[in-house]
DNA sequence: CTTGACCCCGTACTTCACTACAGGGTTTAT
DNA sequence: ATAAACCCTGTAGTGAAGTACGGGGTCAAG
């Protein structure tokens, strides 16, 4: 009675069955056993596996990094590399803060200057896009 | 002689032809006239309108909020309408920047957690994974 | 014994913004 | 005259993370 087909483990799991089968093709989820018939009959901690990858992806971690994080999590790793993982994401998230804060000052400064209302021919958003080439720097947007 | 080729074009743009070529299919960049052998020559104001494209670009503007930028810019629409359009894309910045630091926030804590060697069996951050709940709310990631 | 709920498979489509051909024709420079 | 450098077209592929679909097999209840 402790196993579970597809269908269980995705409800229990909060995905849709598309979603599972997906995540064996991408290899986070192991390839279970079959019933004569063809059914995928899960272990229990399946469910538990695909949390874990929510999680992580709610943190921001792409479906590579989180096999990577579970196959350190069956022990393939050291805490190193784990350590290292998450390290990595967390420059990448604080480069990407401060690339979006960069946009919305520009932004916010825009839309001021658009609500100050002089009577300019042209929009002052519209100009500033026409002619300020600074906006053009960096940002791998 | 104040005509340019699509390279002559794409080159003062400092972009590839085929881009230049996509932006015209995206109705970004009007198609121009041709010579009798199919040549594009453009007016030398394209360059500028790359340009603009290229800066709405690096704010973070989609090609399709840029189309409608242009529309304006072309004198379709009100200054209210440019306004409108950069105001929620500023909103969808803030709060993309809102979602980022608390991701950062998280991955901080864990590292944080990770680096204070204790003698944990399982690493704290695939603990964290494992268990934390809270982890699996919101963000549109 | 049949209906309905469930499961299987593979393929193709989605969004976004390009990029890369393949297979030609044209223009310019030597 | 010929080769290099340019231009044209249309189609297909990239990556990320799925979603949708068509066509079929299976299992439990009534």
């Amino acid at each position: 009675m402790h196993v579970l087909t597809s269908g269980k483990v995705a409800a229990r799991a909060g995905i849709g069955t598309e979603k599972l089968r997906f995540y064996e093709r991408e290899g986070l989820v192991p390839a279970p056993p079959r019933t004569e018939s063809g059914y995928r009959l899960y272990p229990p901690e399946t469910v538990d596996r695909i949390r874990f990858i929510l999680r992580a992806k709610s943190l921001g971690f792409s479906l590579s990094d989180i096999r990577e994080l579970l196959s350190l999590q069956d022990g393939a790793g050291s805490k190193a590399e784990v350590h290292q993982l998450t390290r990595a994401h967390l420059d990448a998230v604080t480069e990407r803060i401060r690339d979006l804060q960069r946009i919305q000052g520009v932004l916010q400064e825009l839309e001021s200057c658009c609500s100050r209302r002089g009577s300019a021919k042209t929009c002052p958003i519209i100009r500033a896009l026409s002619e300020r080439d600074e906006l053009l720097e960096g940002v791998s947007a």
